[in-house]
DNA sequence: GTCTATATGGCGATAGAC
DNA sequence: GTCTATCGCCATATAGAC
């Protein structure tokens, strides 16, 4: 792509989308300047656009990569054939270890998602997703999995929002429920791992009492 | 406080405020222009500065007002001393109403509090909100209510998560779940206010069994 | 209190030397 | 490919007339 006649510094691109993801998801897309992208990468202001042409490119590129890593996690959870409780499990596993990593992540997503609903049609074509396939195909599996007459979605809704609730009001959450501590409240966030399927689990037996 | 020599429209202060929450919302922080606030209040821009100096004042105003409206349902299911099932009905009903009514607020608030977490424990303080007494009162009377041996936080961020989460990711999740068909969340969204407290009923009784 | 006109600064973007 | 210098815009903010 930019093979060019003088010597690049190799996975300069790589380098300077790994610090505009940092800095974007840190200070937002607006409150992040090309400087601050910059400085973050260790190079020079232009070389940015050079690379990328305009911020706007930039960040079209940061969001489309950060996006494909957050959302195959939960498509996954939607389109596997195992037993639902299984499934959730898995679904809570690879969450947390991507939250663990990225946990700016769902805001910086969201937010942006919240500010631009409109080119999330594009960017989820462009992704090769079929949300009509996977609907039903979630529907299908789901529906016989274990909640009859309930909306799996109502499952898939209550996982997510479980799952990434103690990561997108952390700040908040910490400091009101956990006094601020780090520590604590990375202790809680492990036990939620283990702790959620097993609301699931329990759920779903009550529901088989009830009948 | 504004008391000046000519006539001044009544309520000016305010309007301006509700016009700024608006456009604060849709468009964030940084997104919003003085001359955006100023259209949608139906107001010259520089008046804008007459009542409120400067954007960040405004800003932080407005934010304040909008934490403000949404704090309360929260801690107030952790002081009531109701059974814990009414408790989380009164809780899922209370932010229903508020979440259908202002939307954007969820991906607003959790946004400037992650880019501006400073902030946060003055706010609280101006509040008047003592995270240590509620965190008390909380831990004693959850504790006996029911999930005997279950950290209450675990509770309370399940559900937050389960109910804001469909606001929070709504243009994705409705995208996504259901072919973006407005009508169809609607529904959807309605449908939790009854499944959320059933959910955890399920989850007692489940638990019951268990033992 | 409300308006017009203007100052100021920051940031994205490009030109052009090397 | 990388740098310096510079242009031009837009948004905040203020001065000052009415």
């Amino acid at each position: 792509m930019h093979e060019n006649q003088h010597s690049m510094e190799p996975g300069a691109e790589r380098r300077i989308l790994e610090a505009a993801a940092k800095v974007f998801m840190m200070k937002g897309k607006l409150g992040a300047s090309m400087q601050d992208i910059a400085d973050e990468a260790g190079i020079n202001r232009t070389l940015l656009h050079y690379y990328f042409r305009n911020k706007d490119k930039l960040f079209d590129k940061v969001f489309e990569k950060l996006f494909a890593r957050a959302l195959p996690a939960m498509l996954g959870i939607m389109s596997s054939n195992r037993p639902l409780l299984e499934r959730i499990e898995r679904f809570v596993e690879a969450y947390t270890i991507l939250l663990r990593e990225n946990p700016y992540l769902p805001v910086f997503i969201f937010q942006e998602i919240s500010l631009n609903p409109e080119r999330l049609a594009g960017t989820l074509r462009e992704m090769g997703i079929n949300p009509e396939q996977t609907l039903l195909g979630l529907r299908a599996e789901l529906e016989q999995a274990g909640m009859r007459g309930t909306d799996p979605r109502h499952i898939l809704a209550s996982m997510m929002g479980m799952v990434l609730f103690p990561y997108i009001g952390r700040p908040l959450f910490q400091t009101i429920a956990f006094r601020g501590e780090e520590e604590a409240y990375e202790k809680f966030l492990s036990e939620r791992t283990k702790l959620i399927p097993q609301f699931f689990k329990l759920a779903l037996a009550g529901a088989a009492i009830q009948k």
